[in-house]
DNA sequence: CTTGGGACCTGGCTGC
DNA sequence: TGCAGCCAGGTCCCAA
C-alpha cells in the first residue's frame, strides 16, 4: 500500500528517468482513471509537454508541466508506477511514451488510482495537513492539532487533514513505537506520549525511505525491484505473530473498517 | 466543525 | 475440489 514511504521513494526513482523529457504518447487502457476527464482530452492536453519537476504532497505524484499544467498521480492502494523494460500486465491502466524511448505504466490491480490535469494542483489537494517529515511541523503544531480531537487516535493519525502520508500501516507501527494504544482518545495522551508519538512518526517514516518503503502487498519500485521496510514492522500486518517486546499475540481490531494491529500489553 | 459508516474495487486467502 | 466470505485500505460522500 503507497503511503508516503513508499511514494517519496517512487518520486526519487522516477526523478533521473523523466525530468526534462516530453510526452510524445499517451495511452489509457481504463477511462476510470482519467475520470471525469475524457480520455481524448486528457491525451489532447498531455502530449507535447515536458515534465519539469516531480514533488510529493501526502501520498500525491505532482508533475509540472511545461505548459503551466500539473498531472497528478495518486496510487490508492494497489497502483504502481513502472519504468520500462517491464513485464506485460493485464492491469495495465495507462501507458505514456517520452522523447527518449522511455515508457512509463500505470498498473493497478483494484482500478482506484487516479489522474489529474490541472491548472492548480491546490484544487486537488487543499485538503491535506502538513507534511510531517518538513522542519515546520514541530512537536508544537503536531501537539496543538491534537487538542478536542475526540476521535480514537489511530483514525487521527490517518486523517490525511491531520498529517499528509500516514497510512494503516505506519500509523500501527508509530503507535506500537510509542507504546500508546490505538483506541486512546487523541486529546488524552500526556505531553510525554505526544513527544513520543511525535518522534515515533518520525522515524517510523524516515526509515522506511531509507529502506525503499514495505511490499507487504502490490508495492514496486519503478525499476521493478520491492522495498524492504516491511522487514522492519513490529506489528503492522503482523496477524498470528507475537509483540517483539513482550511476546503477547499481537491483536487485531477493526477500525474506521481499517485492520489495526497492536499489542495489547505494551500499547496502553 | 468533527466523527463514523459505507462505497468504490479486485484478487488472494481461509475455512467449511 | 468448490465456493462463500473475509481481508487488504486511500479517499470521497453522506448522515448525525
Amino acid at each position: 500500500m503507497p503511503e508516503l514511504p513508499e511514494v517519496e521513494t517512487i518520486r526519487n526513482e522516477l526523478l533521473p528517468a523523466l525530468v526534462g523529457r516530453t510526452i510524445t504518447q499517451v495511452t489509457i487502457f481504463d477511462a476510470k482513471v482519467v475520470h471525469p476527464l475524457s480520455v481524448e482530452e486528457f491525451s489532447r492536453r498531455v502530449i507535447g509537454q515536458r515534465i519539469e519537476d516531480i514533488r510529493r504532497r501526502g501520498k500525491y505524484l505532482i508533475f509540472p508541466l511545461s505548459n503551466g499544467e500539473t498531472l497528478i498521480i495518486h496510487l490508492k492502494m494497489a497502483g504502481a508506477l513502472l519504468l520500462t523494460p517491464q513485464q506485460p500486465s493485464r492491469y495495465l491502466r495507462a501507458s505514456f511514451q517520452f522523447d527518449n524511448d522511455t515508457q512509463l505504466f500505470l498498473i493497478d490491480r483494484r482500478r482506484f488510482a487516479k489522474m489529474w490535469l490541472t491548472k492548480n494542483a491546490e484544487d486537488i489537494i487543499y485538503k491535506l495537513g502538513p507534511e510531517p517529515l518538513t522542519q515546520d511541523f514541530s512537536y508544537k503544531v503536531f501537539s496543538s492539532r491534537l487538542k478536542g480531537r475526540k476521535a480514537p487516535i489511530k483514525a487521527v493519525l490517518i486523517d490525511q487533514g491531520f498529517i499528509a502520508g500516514v497510512g494503516n500501516m505506519y500509523a500501527d507501527e508509530a503507535l506500537f513505537s510509542a507504546k500508546i494504544h490505538p483506541l486512546r482518545r487523541a486529546d488524552s495522551l500526556s505531553k510525554e506520549e505526544t513527544k513520543r508519538l511525535y518522534k515515533a512518526i518520525r522515524e517510523v517514516l524516515q526509515s522506511a525511505i531509507g529502506n525503499k518503503g514495505a511490499s507487504v502487498d502490490t508495492y514496486i519500485r519503478p525499476n521493478g525491484s520491492l522495498g524492504t521496510a516491511h522487514f522492519n514492522f513490529q506489528v503492522a500486518h503482523q496477524r498470528g505473530k507475537f509483540c517483539p517486546i513482550c511476546g503477547s499475540p499481537i491483536q487485531r481490531i477493526s477500525l474506521r473498517n481499517r485492520g489495526t494491529y497492536f499489542c495489547p500489553k505494551c500499547q496502553v
